[in-house]
DNA sequence: TTGTATGCGTTATCAC
DNA sequence: GTGATAACGCATACAA
């Protein structure tokens, strides 16, 4: 390796000062068509590239943008952060930024967190994924000005950030549809209890479709935790009443795959009975479960665009932006 | 916010020079008893963080760490990573290292990502996951001496730099060895094709101790690809073989998983044949699958352990450490 | 033990 | 349009 390329050394090497070549990268624009030129063969020849400590301790900016990274998930929707991260990171190369992960035990801890990132390293801004109900994390945030995105909506006041959703109602419709199309009436809906934003959400989708097609969701709902013998528990108990549902409509894969083994309970090859899941996890991937899909590295790419939009001085209040999740149709319905 | 907080306001607040602070902080045994305790009482009244940026111009280093994020896998072992990312950032944190993403298409734009790294963000180390035979990357950045550490065997040449590796002969080791106890003597394996050093591992440990029992592997074994219904496919045509299997021993839960459904499609509840799967995925979690479980937190414990002693200076060449994972119980198995 | 001076690589301000 | 100079915050060699 040679010696370390400086500013310097492509300023000698193009025979300009150091202050030209800064301008050739900064602002180009002001810089003579000839000289540019040289100095822009200097830099390739040399193959420098700026110091980013050193541009960082001018510009008070780090070109890093922070996402904390959770503990693994019950579950198995676990692998829905994985590729947003992984989205997030491949949109922020693209923009100039760069991804640094940190964990955090709860809001306060992450708060902390933030005034560390922020003292020690100069963070340009933050991506939250998820927001509970007056979440203490975007009000200190938003007190001291450091910009910040959140995927997931602030339920209770929905225009005081700048967010990321999918739209859950809509995809929970999409396959409440689906189910309508494929010749099902009696459709039941196994979610989470009422309060939770994104659960009522989905809930909300399915009510209204069934609603609209002319069908009575009365009765056929049912709220548990997001694990798989709650799921299935929910659909063994609306299987076994007066007017059973032909179909389920779930708030998770997790649900859904215990509405499965339900199904499947009631005898071999129950093909005539339909479920849906959420969130497209690789397990639905697996055993052929039709799910709702969301759009993670879309959701991923609006997230730094928003943020970067915000950085690089577009001072354009705060941008909602609601994405539409998708059915991938298996086996299942 | 107040304003910004730098070695000289800490100076001026505990009546010393700047280098008395800096001393304070970087060698403190050197400094007076009475005035170390001034200076640290000013620096946690003024909240005072070193700026990392400027410190980093001074020493080259940027207390950062780099791992890549791979897209979303297929099949249901994406949540592995993110498990080790989680344990990554964590002990990363506790050694005053932070955790830097980057995606990468292939080995060879890898590589460019390093270089790029290294060259405008100082980058101290990289945690790589996972290696080829004749990995380019580790031997790109062996002959420019940056620090780096593996999760995963360099197989073709295990001293060749610093790992951490879960011992996964081990694994299935463990789980044939449950299944013996459980009376079980016709054991298959259900792995991967020769010639990938895990699956050639994991295959080791079923076949080793098969035969340390007294007990004959031969026809027992199928490979295939890491997908359900390649899983489902051997399972199903092992138990139609003249002397079928009790049980199956699998390479990883999406086998497992296949298998398990082979297994019940020949009756229900048949819950005298076993099957464990690698891996501990939330699926298998999810559904009550026995599984190999990969000590993953620890595993990044020790990469950063490796890293950072390496970084701070110990020239203890390389180091190897083989971690022993645990077979979780459940209920089908 | 403590204080003074210098430089890390960059960008911004100002003369030329 | 171009070049000299200062400043960002810190750590180190050196003098006191």
């Amino acid at each position: 390796m040679a010696e370390k390329v400086t500013i310097a050394t492509v300023a000698r090497h193009a025979q300009v000062s150091r202050q030209t070549v800064s301008n050739v990268i900064n602002s180009p624009h002001i810089v003579r068509e000839e000289t540019r030129r040289r100095v822009e063969e200097a830099i390739a020849a040399l193959g420098y590239r700026a110091n980013q400590a050193a541009r960082q301790m001018r510009t008070g900016r780090s070109q890093l943008i922070a996402v904390r990274i959770e503990p693994a998930r019950d579950g198995i929707n676990g692998s829905v952060l994985d590729r947003f991260l992984h989205g997030l990171t491949f949109a922020a190369a693209g923009a100039g930024y760069r991804v640094l992960l940190y964990t955090a035990a709860d809001d306060g801890d992450e708060i902390k967190t933030f005034d560390d990132l922020l003292a020690c390293h100069d963070l340009d801004g933050f991506v939250l994924t998820g927001t509970d109900h007056g979440d203490a994390r975007t009000h200190w945030l938003a007190e001291r000005d450091v910009p910040f995105v959140t995927f997931g909506r602030p339920w209770d006041e929905p225009e005081r950030h700048s967010w990321v959703d999918v739209d859950g109602a809509d995809g929970t419709a999409q396959a409440t549809r689906r189910l309508i199309d494929t010749g099902h009436r009696r459709i039941a809906f196994i979610g989470w209890p009422a309060g939770s934003g994104v659960g009522d959400d989905r809930r909300a989708g399915w009510e209204r479709t069934m609603r609209a097609h002319g069908l009575d969701p009365a009765g056929l709902d049912r709220a548990t935790d997001d694990r798989v013998p709650a799921g299935e528990t929910c659909a063994t108990d609306l299987l076994a009443t007066d007017d059973p549902p032909t179909a389920f409509v779930c708030a998770s894969d997790s649900l859904a795959l215990g509405a499965l083994q339900a199904v499947r309970a009631t005898g071999p090859a129950r093909t005539d009975l339909g479920v849906i899941g959420f969130d497209d996890t690789p397990v639905a991937q697996a055993i052929g479960l039709t799910s709702v899909s969301q759009p993670l590295a879309e959701a991923a790419a609006r997230c730094v665009d928003l943020l970067t939009h915000h950085l690089d001085g577009t001072p354009d209040g705060t941008t909602q932006v609601l994405l539409r999740p998708s059915l991938v149709v298996r086996t299942t319905a």
